[in-house]
RNA sequence: UGGCGUGUCGUCCAGUGGCAGGACAGCUGACUCUGGAUCAGCCGACGGGGGUUCGAAUCCUCCCACGCCAACCA
């Protein structure tokens, strides 16, 4: 903006920067974020929203919300709502400014027409297949198809009677008369329009031909005076016939910048294959929790602004590129570690009686709120004789470099006290631990001087008589291998997808502050994780919640490190 | 195969003729009433060959690898 030096910017916002510079678009910066309405959105559409809109906001331009809507088969107002409701929640905001590339479809005919009068279409009546064998490969030119040369009156006649619904579908279509010859496939003479007797969700009946998105792209952006068009790097062969188009019809003509998309590990990431998931089933939707879709993402109990950081971390390049998945959760982190409340859960609950606690008393213990934030407070939680630990806490024989409770041992119970394992308590018949029989050290109480010795664990821990019992899912990768796309075959990735991507743990007992926890919120459950309440299936005295994403767990590395070694 | 594009630590991104840097991951250690967080440190890369230059990741050249394009999808 104020003429700084153009390094340490993506090659994207140093070309706005010199663009800026030079008065190519008299300093005006104007992008927008066209997607079609045909599915959700993903991460993916999370890193184009981020930079269009991110750009606008950083060089005092605007960013449109387009609906590129040319296909009646695909698009609906389903999508189109959850689109609006994602880009809203990521915290972007488009003004006034919601476009529809439907609502230019009566400017694009007649550009169409103005085409055809400068003979630069064509109505051509060849079938799909012999278009497709009159095009030639990439090392053979094409061929004019026999109807190449008609007449302007008889193409114009053509078209209109196409547009009236003459036609059936496939029968005729309009084609641009660019270069038969060229090396780049898109200039072959592309198609404008295909004939469709189908509905569209916008503009219903009113048209059976519909154009194609080369001949609607460029043309609206120039409608909307964009200035820089930003894309994937799918569309850089486009880019000869997005430029030829805007040259010929004779209008305002932005600049097409192409950009590698991304790609995150244990994912896939096109939403032909997100919709396959859906619709068989191997999913419960498209904000299943374990999608990589904005809503998805939202039900895990991501923030937007985790989203946003993402974005600005991986960076804008033309290369392309897989980033892992553990940046994205490493942003999730250091975002919910600044804000989420500290609470206690125990997932897999393991009885402890505390023999030397009175019967019937209940202490009312001092519980810091967030260690990180001081405003965050503190709240008072119940103690008692009979408690609730997590079963992986305890050990009958502790391997090394275990500090948590074993017979004999000691450990401390947060916010609590000292307590020390005398007994294990086995059921008869399946011999698993059922119960453990400990003594507590009045004098080793939270907050209060030390009692002169340490302890290596802290546990945590929920009071029996005071607990709630939840509903607990732990979601996990949705695949087991980083990329299951190129490690597979076309439609083998679904063998990678991970059979333990959900967990669901029920009778898990949760402190008596979360009864009233409300859908979206999320907590750190002590030692575990980030959880959210399930934003669809908890209710007030059935509360169910998933975890967005674990804690960083040293443990864990080092008995993995323990069992490798051991073989 | 024709065209377009891209090659820098395991991964992502900087570096645009002058000591190759950051982030994530991994590994050490310190600290800790979360084996969390935090802090300190370590590991680790210019696709290859030739050339220009005092000096090349950067310029030239050849080669190699990868991606995209032969949808009436976008």
């Amino acid at each position: 903006m104020n003429g700084e030096e153009s390094t340490g910017l993506d090659f994207i916002r140093a070309r706005i920067v010199r663009d800026g510079k030079t008065g190519k678009y008299d300093g005006r910066v104007h992008t927008r974020f066209p997607p079609e309405p045909n599915g959700y959105l993903h991460i993916g559409h999370a890193k184009s929203i981020c930079l269009n809109f991110g750009i606008a906001d950083e060089y005092n331009g605007l960013c449109n919300l387009r609906m590129d809507d040319t296909d009646p088969s695909k698009e609906s107002m389903e999508y189109v709502e959850a689109i609006k409701r994602d880009v809203r929640w990521l915290g972007f905001d488009w003004g006034d400014r919601m476009y529809y590339a439907s609502d230019y479809f009566d400017q694009l005919y007649e550009w169409a027409v103005k085409l055809i009068k400068k003979g630069k279409a064509y109505v051509d009546q060849l079938s799909e297949e012999e278009i497709r064998e009159y095009r030639g490969t990439v090392t053979e030119p094409g061929r004019p198809s026999p109807y190449r040369d008609r007449s302007i009156e008889e193409n114009l006649d053509l078209f209109e009677r196409m547009k009236n619904g003459e036609f059936a579908d496939g029968e005729l279509v309009l084609r641009a008369k660019a270069d038969l010859a060229s090396p780049n496939m898109k200039m072959r003479d592309p198609l404008m329009y295909r004939i469709r007797h189908m509905s569209h969700y916008r503009t219903g009946d009113k048209w059976c031909i519909y154009p194609m998105y080369d001949f609607t792209h460029g043309q609206s952006d120039s409608i909307e005076k964009i200035t820089h068009s930003i894309c994937t790097l799918e569309f850089e062969n486009n880019r000869e016939l997005y430029d030829w188009f805007l040259d010929e019809i004779e209008i305002y003509h932005p600049q097409q910048i192409e950009f590698a998309r991304l790609n995150l590990s244990h994912t896939v990431m096109s939403k032909r294959r997100l919709l396959e998931l859906v619709e068989e089933g191997c999913v419960d939707g498209w904000d299943d929790p374990r999608m990589p879709t904005i809503s998805g993402l939202r039900r895990r109990g991501y923030s937007p602004e985790a989203i946003r950081a993402f974005c600005d971390r991986i960076g804008v390049a033309k290369r392309e590129s897989m980033v892992d998945i553990a940046l994205l959760e490493h942003c999730l982190r250091e975002d919910l570690n600044r804000r989420a409340m500290r609470v206690m859960a125990v997932l897999r609950p393991l009885k402890v009686v505390i023999e030397n606690y009175p019967e019937d008393e209940v202490e009312m213990l001092d519980a810091v709120n967030n260690p990180e934030s001081e405003s965050a407070g503190s709240r008072k939680l119940p103690f008692s004789r009979v408690i609730y630990i997590e079963q992986e806490d305890f050990r009958e024989y502790p391997p090394k470099k275990f500090f948590r409770l074993a017979p004999g041992r000691e450990v401390r119970l947060k916010h609590g006290y000292f307590i020390k394992c005398e007994k294990a308590i086995r059921d008869e018949k399946s011999g698993e631990i059922i119960e453990l029989r400990c003594t507590y050290d009045p004098k080793t109480k939270s907050g209060e001087a030390p009692a002169g010795r340490k302890v290596k664990g802290t546990l945590h821990w929920v009071s029996a008589d005071h607990a709630v019992s939840a509903e607990v899912r732990l979601y996990d990768h949705l695949f087991t291998t980083p990329d299951p796309m190129s490690e597979s075959g076309e439609e083998d990735h679904k063998k990678y997808l991970n059979p333990r991507s959900l967990e669901v743990l029920e009778g898990c007992m949760v402190e008596p502050s979360l009864s009233d926890a409300r859908p979206g919120e999320y907590f750190q459950f002590l030692r575990q994780g980030y959880f959210c309440v399930d934003s669809r299936d908890s209710k007030p005295g059935a509360l169910v919640f998933n975890r967005t994403v674990g804690l960083r767990d040293t443990w864990a590395k080092i008995e993995k490190a323990q069992q490798s070694k051991k073989g």
